[in-house]
DNA sequence: CGTGGGGTTGATTCTTATCAATTCGGGTGG
DNA sequence: CCACCCGAATTGATAAGAATCAACCCCACG
């Protein structure tokens, strides 16, 4: 089997050393497939799994009252979905993937296993949600204090540095609507807002493609400031005794 | 010394035996006071600890560029506050109090101490934080999806409920500026919509205080659903094989 | 007494939602 | 192969909600 997705996007903060590797591999025994679009876990389910998305994208989302839908995070390959909720009697929120996806779904108990067996592991999962939780604090930052363009822009380029892709140009799939439930704007209004941001040649959002324009610009534009991504957790470098050095 | 405050916190969900509060209990050994308005902890600082909150109100705030103040958390007593930051190199919030309080500065490595010692209270911690994040994705509903009325209605209804408040009146240690940057209104609206819901006869908020005047009315308003708030996290109740009966 | 912070209220402006009409492209069935 | 349909995107017109600006009150505090 290559090596594992998850093993993949925690080694970019720490090398592991074997028994970490085979900890982390058990993880994905059970790769499956799900379609576009495909439900993984509906909120109010039983929270008995959490998956680690292997390639593809996802999002988590919550319906509301009035029919709305709020997107509560956007899931690339090498994350892992759902682990908020898995100390909880019920999933809080709907599991959806956005494109044809291979995860991991990865039964909760053995979350506890890696508590007993490895506390740097342990670190590890705490940094992983610590990492999701500073995403969601950008997030409430750019909903309450930024308009729309400024939002728009800075979603993209928060895409981008998740993506660690160095290209201007790369695949977003997601449809205008989806955009906006999670940012808090009606989809007419990212249709316009996008035009904007075209028209001022800053990044050019079509037929699920970004292309941005000038960096520099939108980064400024929209105050974009990527320490909240950085994770060199402190923890897991200092407790690195028995790593190979880094890739 | 009284039964410290993170004990009786984490004793709502489960019990602990004697090893667990004395490990627990490790954190509350030095009890610093802090007047109103005292900052803990700059943004940008490096976050060598993180703080039990024993008794008053505080909040994490970040600084934005144009001079705003977002409010990310309200932190009531018995809060672990900053566990976020605790993995990384700079915090990334501010924390400040908002009465005259006492809090344990707790040095952050002692918390891998507890991920070596105790899965159990690993896990609490674990819960703990998974509690944040569903306070911060509600808020994000609330922000995005809500108009300043059911905002400031769901606010003050979480309020009571995070305080496990059963009278219909309490402190509020805010005035409304602060409660603007917490909800993305300004200060001037929120007197405005406070005014709109005394005259509703939901709720009357005036000199710090709180006085629901029609509780059912208020939640149904807010479209208030207290799923979020109860975490009676499974692991630990399963993982509970030292525990002395509930208190 | 003056001063300043917090709160209230009114008038105006700005941003975004909502409603509606149109286009475009990709499927589907005849 | 063509007519049709549907979802997504665009664009315009209007309306709602909240920010902003400004004036004023109240009260605690020096």
């Amino acid at each position: 089997m290559e090596k594992s997705c998850i093993v993949e996007q925690f080694n970019r903060y720490v090398s592991l050393n074997e028994d970490e590797c085979a900890l982390l591999d058990a993880l994905e025994r059970e790769p499956k497939e799900f379609s576009a679009g495909e439900v993984l876990r509906m909120e109010g389910d039983p929270a008995l799994h959490f998956y680690t998305l292997r390639s593809g994208w996802g999002y988590a989302s919550r319906a509301l009252a009035d029919g709305e839908r709020q997107v509560l995070d956007i899931f690339l390959p090498g994350q892992i979905m759902g682990l908020r909720d898995v100390g909880s009697e019920l999933a809080l929120s709907t599991i959806t993937v956005l494109t044809d996806s291979v995860a991991c779904p990865f039964p909760e108990p053995r979350l506890t296993d890696i508590f007993e067996k490895s506390p740097r592991l342990t670190a590890l999962f705490f940094s992983a949600m610590a990492q999701e939780e500073s995403i969601l604090i950008e997030r409430i930052i750019n909903i309450s204090r930024r308009d729309a363009a400024e939002r728009l822009a800075h979603f993209i380029v928060e895409m981008k540095m998740r993506l660690h892709e160095d290209a201007d140009e790369f695949e977003l799939p997601m449809n205008q609507s989806i955009i906006g439930d999670a940012l808090g704007l009606s989809s007419v209004h990212v249709s316009r807002t996008l035009k904007c941001l075209r028209d001022q040649n800053l990044v050019c959002v079509e037929d699920n493609r970004v292309r941005i324009m000038d960096l520099e610009g939108l980064t400024a534009f929209a105050q974009f400031n990527a320490k909240y991504l950085g994770r060199e957790s402190r923890w897991v470098r200092r407790a690195d005794k028995h790593s190979r050095p880094a890739a």
